[in-house]
DNA sequence: TAGGAATGTGCAATCGATTGCATTTATATT
DNA sequence: AATATAAATGCAATCGATTGCACATTCCTA
């Protein structure tokens, strides 16, 4: 008699075989409702796979099949509430196609990204859904993915230069409402705190802004830009500076929504008024832009709904090995509340 | 000579082995720096793998060590402000670490819970960080994490019953000294909305709600405390009965923000001042109630930090194997804002 | 220079599930 | 009853890394 129940270890496909007295295959196959066994002996076994409580160890599988049903998905920080919401919308598709989810926050460092991307390759996810940091500006640990064939998708920050599935908002279109907008309400020199400009989603804007202008036959005044990197701090130097101008702005567009509150902030100590003074216009819709005071008019970026895309889309790749790519750009919407809206 | 030099196939130390004509063992040795292997072998491996591009297998190697350097964490809802930042922080220590960290998100259903956490049991997480679904109220899928002695730390919503490691806000205390300040500036009828009260985190607020007024020598009022699921909703609802009583609230604790904000709304459409005529505290320091005018003063829940302390704990156990369990309350802090301050 | 310790490598089994191919068993056909 | 065919199951290799034990080589020391 072959003795080997030990008591720590948890029940495999011998155990349930040995007790029933036939192969390890014809429980595999069982358990995996192949065909290829009469269906009294797959009750049997799944009698004793429930008795035992086993549990298939998908280590072990993944390794024979060399794939992981995993995901992984990078992004600059979990919590921050755009990108936790694209998590939320991938999870969710994600789960309920069988897939897990791992996920690492990169901080916008490059160095980490890097690192993360490198782990998540040698536990080999079957695909990446990634927002690259801001920071990052070499591309080798991404063109590995590419050159592995292992599918990658590009949300929000997207890299020009790989060939891969993108999914993106219409930031330029985008950009280009909210300064049609202000236009609309009689804003005259409308001035813009743009992100950092190796990041197409930043650049996209400021061109989106630009074109706007222009084809309002605006000029366009290179000193009412101001590229910093939108954090707070960036927000209140640039306002500082903007309103010092001779000639400052009557309106400002923000690249996010946290510059737009502290701009307001800092506006509203100065005693000057919004909208009616000043038009402020952020961008993201961030939950608190709603409930502000004044309320922040922004764009609405669809963060969960980027989440299933891509997932979805990943994993079509991964099932389906397509070797076309597609950038997916979603509508973004642009909402009108008090902090540029003179009711005009 | 031997030929197995695939194309599509990724690099193993096998590859290495036979370019050097060693054996496979020695460039496992080599890899892991054992010291049995000399240090002109140890180079000469690290050359070839360089070369060759080599990247370990984690699933080969998680099999044979039938450990998977895997957490997991199982939260409501990933896109909400304090989950997202518990995930944060557990992934910011998880990851220095060399853990890999999986999220999925129950969306309060039960029955999603379950199968998440006996999906993660099969991918054999190392361990697992856990705050339970509303709606759940059979633990079984938990036990066997227990009885298989696999990790396990509830945060935030923790289970009564299971005695394992948790890691808890001191909510009692929190809603005491929201009360004991209300006091303090002079409110005199204090209601109170509570959430759900099978979740002993609510509970706790509750009662240290009444704790404090009895220290205080006030009459504790039943009709001043209105249960509902605190969503914006039923603040409003909560209010106007609340505001309708013959003798109403001159100040109300909210058990969260959201509330909170909704019930702020409400009164200023009414007319009544914050806080001169009715001073409303919040629960969670949900980001807006900063900024939000007035500002909401509040209770701050440490996330990122309840997720750092989570993740060490779970590590610990993990690479220890401790066999004592704790209870880790996390203080709070009561942020005095706009809503509840009269300057006294 | 033999004996023994110290050092460096290799063999082969193992982790648990999967699968191509072979083999056995049951059923059908003439 | 003998053969052909279909159905059910088993064997053994595989996925890639790890490791106890055995074997080989080098270096000392008496």
């Amino acid at each position: 008699m072959i003795m080997n129940r030990n008591k720590n270890t948890e029940p495999t496909i011998h155990d349930i075989a040995r007790e029933l007295e036939i192969s390890a295959s014809t429980v595999s196959r069982a358990l995996n409702d192949n065909p290829r066994i009469s269906l009294k002996t797959k009750e049997k076994i799944k009698v004793v796979a429930d008795r035992l409580g086993y549990r298939p160890n998908t280590l072990a599988s993944n390794l024979r099949n060399k794939k992981s049903n995993t995901i992984g998905i990078v992004v600059p920080l979990i919590n921050r509430h755009f990108f936790s919401s694209v998590i939320s919308g991938a999870e969710d598709v994600a789960f309920k196609a069988g897939y897990n989810v791992v996920i690492s926050q990169s901080n916008d460092l490059a160095a980490k990204e890097i690192s993360i991307v490198q782990s998540m390759f040698s536990n080999r996810v079957d695909g990446l859904i990634i927002s690259i940091a801001m920071q990052t500006d070499t591309f080798d640990h991404l063109k590995l993915f590419r050159k592995k064939h292992i599918p990658l998708v590009f949300f929000d920050r997207a890299v020009p230069e790989i060939d891969t599935d993108k999914i993106v908002v219409d930031d330029f279109a985008g950009a280009y409402r909210v300064t049609q907008h202000l236009i609309d309400q009689g804003y005259q020199r409308i001035g813009h705190l743009a992100g950092p400009q190796n990041l197409t989603t930043y650049l996209d804007r400021k061109n989106g802004y630009i074109e706007a202008l222009q084809k309002n036959g605006i000029a366009y005044d290179e000193s009412l830009i101001n590229i910093n990197k939108l954090t707070s701090d960036d927000g209140i130097t640039a306002v500082q500076l903007l309103m010092s101008l001779p000639n400052p702005p009557d309106a400002i567009f923000c690249g996010n929504d946290t510059t737009a509150l502290s701009v307001m902030i800092y506006l509203r100590d100065k005693g000057i008024r919004i909208p009616e003074d000043v038009g402020i216009v952020g961008f993201s819709n961030e939950p608190f832009s709603k409930v502000v005071s004044p309320s922040i008019s922004t764009i609405a970026q669809p963060g969960f709904a980027m989440g299933q895309k891509a997932a979805e889309l990943i994993i079509r790749k991964i099932e389906n090995k397509e070797r076309t790519y597609q950038t997916i750009v979603l509508p973004t919407e642009l909402i009108i509340r008090e902090s540029s809206n003179r009711g005009k």
